[in-house]
DNA sequence: TTAGATGCAAATGTTTTGCATTGCG
DNA sequence: CGCAATGCAAAACATTTGCATCTAA
């Protein structure tokens, strides 16, 4: 989320290809400049669909195994629903980081929110119980009250910006 | 959790059959006294090596199509943590029914604890983005300050007991 | 007696891996 | 050139399903 920029993402990868003694291949640049026009919420299949939209010959496994790099270099945040295959999204460059997700139980669709509260009070928990958080994971589903979403597809589900939640 | 008992949950369960026009099989009652003795947090594969000791001949579909049924009848609890398989734990009888999860990311040690000012702040959230909260998934993940924690086996990860966060 | 349950094997869906080949640095 | 990356197919998992057989009610 936060429009992350290919420019910025590139450099970011660059870096972390060289950091770690990888190498940026024709493959890894299409993927990630897939995975950013994506816009957010994709699984491994969606996006080997964009790769392959231009790039036709790319294997499942590179985009598996590419998107991990994005995940370790920073670029993508992966998050796991109840069901169906882990989804990414971009790590927006700008301060909304920290965000959690609400999935609509009859459409399907996900909001992102965060709340600054929750944040603490999970911190606050873990502290007492001692332990240093290191991750969390917190997702809502709920049934929303709006009168379009019943009607959305199953895949047609664009994630909503990011309303502050207090 | 809540030392759920077994002729309890075997009530519950035969009210559920009955209910729903199913049937009380021999299987079905061997999984389900293996699940409570469990205590806690297994998976479809530790739940069926439990009943396998007494009755070798059950199938891995049995447990699978079983343990649904005790989520069903609100005998069980089904968590889906990031990775591994989906754990099953006993719903507990007395009123600590709403906790959520710490897991140690060193030695993967489930914590359980409750915490009322989340769960509150989860349905306001909820409610002002327009949505009637259905569910909600809470893990936190953190590594602990504990001697003993360390050196625990993957596999050795016994629940601690519902400490009540404030 | 009969609808529902079982056990097995096979299918599914997602992700990982082995390996021969390709290509970046 | 040499090590890492790719693409493919196969393996690895967790879970579900088809089907012939069994069994609780």
């Amino acid at each position: 989320m936060g429009q992350a920029e290919y420019g910025e993402s590139h450099d970011r990868l660059t870096r972390f290809m060289k950091a770690n003694g990888l190498k940026l291949t024709r493959q890894r640049e299409v993927i990630l400049r897939a995975f950013l026009d994506s816009g957010d919420h994709v699984s491994v299949d969606d996006l080997l669909a964009l790769v392959r939209q231009s790039s036709p010959g790319v294997g499942h496994a590179t985009v598996y195994r590419t998107i991990k790099l994005l995940v370790d270099s920073g670029i993508a945040q992966e998050h796991k629903f109840t069901d169906g295959a882990t989804l990414y999204e971009p790590v927006g460059d700008d301060d909304h980081d920290h965000h959690d997700h609400l999935i609509c139980t009859r459409c399907g669709k996900i909001v992102e929110f965060e709340n600054d509260d929750i944040e603490r009070l999970q911190e606050e928990v873990a502290a007492k119980l001692g332990y240093q958080l290191v991750d969390h994971r917190m997702q809502l589903y709920g049934a929303c009250q709006i009168v379009d979403c019943e009607g959305l597809a199953d895949k047609e589900s664009g994630a909503v910006r990011l309303p502050r939640v207090r």
